[in-house]
DNA sequence: AGGGATCCGATG
DNA sequence: ATCGGATCCCTT
């Protein structure tokens, strides 16, 4: 009998163990595999850790060790689904983020291969049938079964389904042919064609042999758009594909991996793409392709990181400030955090991470020379800085005298760029229509029932939504709770919707196009409002972040922040540091090219100097400024935080519970630099009906609250009435 | 007593 | 994570 240890697909602490089953079978059992498992009353599937042979029944080894033991139904696969490194790499991921093991595996494999339940009913491989000849005999052949077969003979292997006949089975029944089956490839990749490698300036070049020939071991490439950060990638990966290295080309979302793959396309015929938004099947043959080493090149999201490349010479990460590198769900994992953690089983392998406005952990780490610190400066089609101006509203004698909306100076550009028939992009950074919606008869505000937040109204399709979790509800007459007539409903803030109107009113001859997330819901339409505006159908263009990345809008020469302060305000410390990177890619909208460009940032807080920092576009002053307000709250990266989200559907044990692990805390860091923060009421009042507190630790040592805090991943076993969840390294913290 | 909601504990 | 049996609560 085998005694086969499993770790089952349940994602939950307190299953975080392997559990013996026995096999009797004599297909072939080894660690790594799936396997089909009796679970309490369930057939789950689980994932084989360890297989050891005994002489002892069942019974036997029942009463040896005091468990009850089960059989294993079925195998599922026939060799492990991941290689030693990502075995190890899962380990290592598990443990730092205190995370269940089983939940690494399945964030690290297509939806066929997780070991879950779900992938059995998951797309297969599929096949092509390609027909070969395997005869040089020509007897007994018809004259159209003839010609057939001499024009089979001239190719290796044909596609069946490219052939026009229906004299595929006889050719079959004379022994002169036989069908092939070729793996499929189901992504369809765009045709680029290849060009060659461009010149590159001095510093290009000082940067590429930097990262190829010193001797570091991550890279902070800091340059502005247009300085050609992405030529030394691609230089850097040729010469990585040259030494029979292979390279992991990060990116932050799906729509800049499409222009990455296009840009590494145009040097390397063969790539691999890896992101959310495939199909499974696409996924999976894609997964399959760089495990089997037939790519070396990978360009994908974030979870591409734990692509199964082997000998990797270089992992890059573009726009490395980006927050959606880090995961905010099990297993809470941040790209770089795995990317360094990849570097310790592939030998002399670097990290190169490029951005214009660096993370201030970034920054600060290649200022103390923990990273080496690379710098482009010149830009390349040589087009000037746009003017910024920054409005006063809080100043009347700004306002327009039509709209509390808008300034005179915006409405005068926008006029101005209007009749020049150049584009104008108006931000602002919230959807919908009135982010609050009071009755002014009795004050009540609606919110949403699930996250106790206000809802927002948007007025195109009359709802009220959630904009944290999605809740929509129908927009009423009346006021729930004294009945007030709809005229007493006041609508307050605003939001990308009522810009739309108010440009409506405004400037009743100027076409314009929305962009915002209420709008992307349809797949295809993001693409199509980008390319409409590009063909210049309209000549503004409203939205909410959507529109201030990536996109290259030629004419496009002023660039409106309708009201900077968005974001300035949410209780985190990472708010300046976001609106700074928000204000900076928007304002880097306006004249990328010949002509001049203006933007103008409206504001309530004119003096603030995230805003003035970002209007003189000086990444030096505001990572200066920034720094010092983060030492004195001490927060990243003069710390390292760890975030507690506590849950119950009674407020009072959430309260009672969280009080106990700040006592545990507190007893536990008595001596030791660790500050507790909470336990505190998050922004977010409820999640799915659930009462919530948070508490916030700020450490300069992982050691320090690591056991500590594994302890409490085991009290979570005892506690199933209030859910805990651990957030290492955390972006939310509010 | 009966039905439904909620809690608790075990899962090999 | 999931399930069933135990427990509690309310109605009948």
């Amino acid at each position: 009998m085998l005694v086969v240890g499993v770790i089952i697909e349940y994602a939950a602490n307190s299953l975080n163990r392997p559990f013996s089953y026995a096999y009797f079978g004599n297909e072939s059992i080894v660690p790594g595999i799936r396997v089909l498992v009796p679970f309490g009353r369930n057939k789950i599937v689980g994932y084989v850790v360890s297989v050891t042979e005994t002489n002892d029944t069942i019974e036997e080894w029942e009463k040896n060790t005091g468990f009850k033991m089960k059989e294993i139904i079925s195998i599922i696969d026939l060799k492990p689904i991941l290689n030693e490194e990502l075995v190890e790499l899962a380990k290592d991921v598990s443990s730092y983020y205190l995370a269940p093991l089983i939940s690494v595996y399945q964030t690290m494999l297509p939806p066929s291969l997780k070991p879950k339940k779900s992938s059995l009913s998951k797309p297969k491989i599929a096949y092509d049938q390609y027909v070969q000849v395997i005869t040089e005999d020509e007897d007994g052949l018809t004259p159209k079964q003839l010609e057939l077969f001499r024009r089979l003979k001239c190719e290796d292997l044909v596609l069946k389904s490219s052939l026009k006949t229906t004299l595929i089975p006889s050719l079959l029944e004379k022994n002169k042919i036989r069908i092939v089956l070729k793996e499929k490839n189901r992504l369809e990749q765009e045709e680029v064609a290849l060009v060659k490698d461009n010149e590159l300036n001095i510093e290009q070049q000082k940067a590429l042999d930097s990262i190829l020939y010193e001797n570091h071991s991550v890279y902070l490439l800091e340059g502005v758009t247009g300085s050609g950060k992405t030529e030394v990638y691609l230089q850097a990966s040729k010469k990585m594909i040259e030494n029979g290295k292979s390279v992991l080309m990060l990116v932050p979302e799906i729509s800049l991996t499409v222009q990455m793959v296009r840009r590494f396309k145009s040097r390397f015929s063969n790539i691999a793409i890896l992101h959310s938004d495939l199909t499974p099947s696409e996924k999976y043959d894609e997964y399959r392709r760089i495990a089997r080493g037939e790519v070396k090149i990978v360009v994908g999201a974030r979870s591409a990181i734990f692509a199964p490349l082997s000998n990797i010479g270089l992992i890059i990460i573009d726009e490395e400030h980006v927050e959606s590198y880090k995961q905010e769900t099990t297993p809470y994992y941040h790209a770089l955090k795995v990317a360094t953690f990849r570097a310790k089983y592939n030998e002399g392998m670097k990290i190169v991470l490029g951005s214009a406005t660096p993370s201030l952990e970034t920054k600060s780490r290649a200022l103390k020379g923990v990273y080496h610190q690379l710098y482009l400066t010149k830009r390349f089609n040589d087009s000037c800085l746009p003017k910024v101006e920054i409005i006063d509203m809080l100043d009347y004698k700004n306002i327009d005298t039509d709209s509390v909306l808008f300034s005179r100076r915006l409405r005068e550009e926008i006029n101005d760029r209007l009749s020049k028939k150049e584009q104008i992009l108006l931000l602002l950074n919230r959807r919908g229509f009135a982010p609050n919606v009071t009755c002014r008869k009795c004050a009540f505000t609606f919110k949403c029932p699930s996250c106790g937040i206000p809802l927002t109204y948007h007025k195109s399709d009359r709802l009220l939504k959630c904009h944290h979790c999605g809740y929509v509800a129908k927009m009423v007459d009346k006021c729930p709770k004294c009945g007030g007539e709809s005229k007493f409903l006041s609508m307050t803030g605003i939001g990308t919707e009522k810009i739309e109107k108010e440009i409506e009113r405004l400037f009743p001859n100027a076409k314009t196009l929305r962009l915002d997330s209420d709008i992307a819901t349809v797949r295809t339409s993001v693409p199509r409002i980008i390319s409409a505006f590009e063909k210049e159908e309209a000549d503004i263009l409203i939205g909410t972040q959507m529109i201030a990345k990536g996109h290259d809008f030629k004419n496009v020469t002023l660039v409106g922040i309708v009201l900077a302060d968005i974001g300035l305000n949410i209780p985190s410390f990472r708010a300046g540091e976001r609106t700074f990177n928000l204000l900076t890619q928007a304002i880097g909208r306006a004249g990328r090219h010949e002509k001049e460009g203006t933007a103008i940032i409206q504001t309530y807080l004119p003096n603030n100097y995230i805003i003035r920092n970002a209007a003189s576009q000086d990444y030096n002053k505001f990572f200066n400024e920034e720094m010092h307000i983060r030492k004195e709250g001490q927060y990243p990266p003069y710390t390292y935080c760890t975030l507690l989200k506590l849950s119950s559907k009674n407020e009072k044990e959430v309260i009672e519970a969280a009080l106990k692990f700040k006592q545990l805390f507190i007893a536990k860091f008595a001596n030791l630099q660790v500050d507790v923060i909470g336990p505190s009421e998050p922004f977010i009042v409820r999640q799915d009906g659930k009462y919530r507190r948070i508490i916030m630790l700020k450490y300069k040592k992982m050691e320090d609250v690591y056991n500590v805090l594994q302890e409490v991943v085991s009290l979570v076993n005892e506690n199933n009435k209030i859910d805990i969840k651990i957030n290492v390294d955390p972006y939310e913290d509010y």
